[in-house]
RNA sequence: GGUUCCUUGGUCAAGCGGUUAAGACGUCGCCCUCUCACGGCGAAAACAGGAGUUCGAGUCUCCUAGGAACUACCA
C-alpha cells in the first residue's frame, strides 16, 4: 500500500471556521488512521485577503486541537515550499501553465473589466459569470504583440465544449456534467498569482497529495480540475468530499452565528478536545455506539467511508452537552486552574475556593456557568420571601422565621462549622423537632443564599461561608422575614 | 436561471431488501437527594410525497416537492 498523503491548506484570512477545523481533523485523521503523513500548505495566493495574523491563529488553532502536521513552512519534508506565495516566487506554477500554452490547453487572455462586465448577467438578482472564449481566438502574432506591448494578461484553461466529464468522490460517488457547462477557468490572475484552481492541482500532485480532502463547496467544480490533472496526464488523487456544517437555519455557518470559528468557541470558555470531539461527529459517524472519544481513539476508528453525505447543522446545545462531560472528567486539579479565574473574580471574601471548585465541576458545561452559580457566596442577592416556600418541603415564610429563629442559637453555639458537623447538628435539630429534613434545610439555604438553587446543599454553604459570616445571613433573614410578615 | 448535491424524530445520526426503525443531545416524567446538578430508570418524538421493481422497500429506479452549494482575476 502506497503512503497516504493528506494536507490541510488553509488560507490565511481569519479565524479558524469550524468547518476548516473539521476539514484539517478528518485530513489528519485519514493520514494517521493508516499511518501516513499529515502536511500544512498555506494558500496565501490572494494577496487582498491575507492578513498576517492569521498564519499565527492556523499555527495556535491546529496545536490546541492537537493536529500535529509532518510537514508544512516550518517542517520541511522535501516538498516545500510550502507557502503558495513562496512556491509562486520560484515561477512554479508559470512554469507548468507555460506547459499548459505550449499544449494547447490554455491560452492568454488580455480581456479587459469592461469587455468582462459585457458577458455578466444578472439573475434572479445574483450575477452570473461565463466567457466566451474570445481570446482563444487570438492569432499567435496578436498574442506576441500583446505580450510585448506589455498588456495585462490572465490564463485562461481551455475547456472542451462538447462531451461530458466524469469525477469520482469517496462519498458522493460519481459525478457526470457535460462539459459545455465548463468554464474557461482562470489559472493565472493578472498579478501572476495563480488562482485557487490551479495552485491546489499543481501542489497537490507536486506534493504527492493522495487524498484531497476538502468541503462539499468545492462538489461542483470538481470536474474542472479534472481536466487540468488530465490536460498534465497526472494521476488523480482519491477525492473526498465533507459535507457542509451550517447554521439552525441550514446555511453555510457565518461568522454572525457567534460560533463559527474555533477561536471562538475557545473564547467561550470551550475545551479544545471537545470542540475537537464534537465537529468529528458532525459529519461522521463511529461504527460503534458511543460519542465521546479522544483524539487518539478517533485515529483508531475513523474510517473516511462513514462520512455522511448530507449538511449537518451545529448545534450548540450539543456542544456544551460534550464540553460539560469533558469538564466532569477532567482530573481535579486540572479543573481548579482553568476554574480559578472565575472563582476569583467573583469571590472576594476568604473561602476555600477548591471546596467551590469541588462544588461546581459536576454543574457547569463551560466555565463562563461558573459566576452566576456562585455569586451568592461573596453576597446574598435580593430576593423575594416567597422563595421560603415550597411545597415538597412543606415550608411558608411563616415557618421559615419559626424555623430559623431555633436554629439561630444552635449555630450560635456551633464551633466546628465543617459540613459533617453541621449536618449533624441540623439532622438532631430535624429529629428532636420531628419534621422532615427539608423542613429545615431549605429555609436554611435560602437564608443563606438567596438562591431557588445553588450548588451544594444549607451546610455545605456554610461552611464555606464560616460561622461569623453564615449567622450574619441567618439573622438578616429572620429580620427581612419578621419586616415582611409584620 | 443553470449545474451539482442532499432529504430517517427539533438537532446529530445508525440502518445498507425482511428490525418492535438503534443510540446521543434537547424536552418531559419518575427515582436518588439538605435545593440544584451528577447518576439511574422511563416517555413523547422520524423514514418529504407519489409511482414503480420485488413475495417483501427507510434501504433499488423514476418523478414531484423542499433545501443547500456552486455559478469571481475568493478560496
Amino acid at each position: 500500500m502506497t503512503n497516504i498523503r493528506t494536507r490541510f491548506a488553509p488560507s490565511p484570512t481569519g479565524r479558524m471556521h469550524v468547518g476548516n477545523l473539521r476539514t484539517a481533523l478528518y485530513a489528519y485523521l485519514i493520514a494517521k488512521h493508516e499511518g501516513g503523513t499529515f502536511i500544512l500548505r498555506i494558500e496565501d495566493t490572494d494577496q487582498e485577503r491575507f492578513v498576517p495574523e492569521a498564519l499565527g491563529i492556523i499555527y495556535r488553532s491546529l496545536e490546541e486541537a492537537g493536529i500535529g502536521h509532518d510537514e508544512g513552512p516550518d517542517k520541511d519534508g522535501g516538498y516545500g515550499p510550502y507557502v503558495q506565495s513562496e512556491r509562486q516566487a520560484q515561477g512554479i506554477y508559470m512554469k507548468y501553465a507555460k506547459q499548459l500554452i505550449d499544449q494547447g490547453d490554455a491560452y492568454y487572455c488580455f480581456c479587459d473589466e469592461e469587455r468582462l462586465s459585457k458577458l455578466k448577467k444578472v439573475i434572479n438578482g445574483k450575477e452570473v459569470h461565463f466567457y466566451d472564449k474570445h481570446c482563444l481566438h487570438l492569432s499567435k502574432e496578436e498574442v506576441e504583440a500583446n505580450l510585448a506591448a506589455g498588456k495585462p494578461y490572465v490564463i485562461r484553461m481551455n475547456m472542451p465544449t462538447e462531451g461530458t466529464t466524469t469525477f469520482h468522490d469517496v462519498i458522493y460517488g460519481d459525478i457526470t456534467v457535460n462539459n459545455d457547462e465548463l468554464e474557461d477557468l482562470i489559472l493565472i490572475k493578472s498579478d501572476g498569482f495563480p488562482t485557487y484552481n490551479f495552485a491546489n492541482v499543481v501542489d497537490d500532485h507536486l506534493m504527492k497529495i493522495t487524498h484531497v480532502v476538502r468541503g462539499n463547496e468545492y462538489l461542483s467544480s470538481a470536474p474542472k480540475y479534472n481536466r487540468i490533472y488530465e490536460a498534465f496526464g497526472w494521476d488523480i488523487p482519491v477525492y473526498v468530499h465533507c459535507p457542509l456544517i451550517t447554521d439552525e437555519n441550514h446555511n453555510k455557518l457565518s461568522k454572525r452565528s457567534g460560533h463559527s470559528s474555533f477561536e471562538d468557541l475557545l473564547e467561550q470558555g470551550f475545551l479544545p478536545e471537545a470542540v475537537v470531539n464534537f465537529v468529528a461527529l458532525c459529519g461522521w459517524s463511529p461504527e460503534e455506539d458511543r460519542e465521546i472519544y479522544s483524539l487518539d481513539e478517533l485515529v483508531k476508528v475513523f474510517d473516511y467511508r462513514r462520512i455522511s453525505k448530507s449538511p449537518a447543522v451545529f448545534d450548540y446545545t450539543k456542544l456544551r452537552w460534550m464540553n460539560g462531560e469533558y469538564i466532569k472528567k477532567m482530573d481535579f486539579d486540572a479543573f481548579y486552574e482553568k476554574a480559578k479565574p472565575f472563582l476569583e473574580s467573583t469571590i472576594h471574601r476568604s473561602m476555600d475556593l477548591k471546596k467551590v471548585a469541588g462544588m461546581v465541576q459536576s454543574r457547569i458545561e463551560i466555565f463562563p456557568d461558573i459566576p452566576e452559580l456562585i455569586d451568592f457566596l461573596e453576597e446574598v442577592p435580593d430576593y423575594e420571601i416567597e422563595l421560603y416556600r415550597n411545597k415538597k418541603s412543606k415550608t411558608t415564610p411563616e415557618t421559615s422565621v419559626e424555623v430559623l429563629k431555633e436554629l439561630l442559637p444552635v449555630f450560635e453555639q456551633q464551633e466546628d462549622y465543617s459540613n459533617d458537623a453541621l449536618f449533624a447538628a441540623l439532622k438532631q435539630y430535624v429529629s428532636e423537632k420531628g419534621c422532615k429534613n427539608g423542613y429545615a434545610m431549605w429555609p436554611l439555604r435560602i437564608a443563606v443564599s438567596g438562591k431557588q438553587s445553588t450548588p451544594g446543599g444549607a451546610s455545605e454553604i456554610m461552611e464555606l461561608l464560616g460561622k461569623e459570616e453564615s449567622l450574619k445571613r441567618i439573622r438578616a433573614a429572620i429580620r427581612k422575614l419578621e419586616e415582611a410578615l409584620a
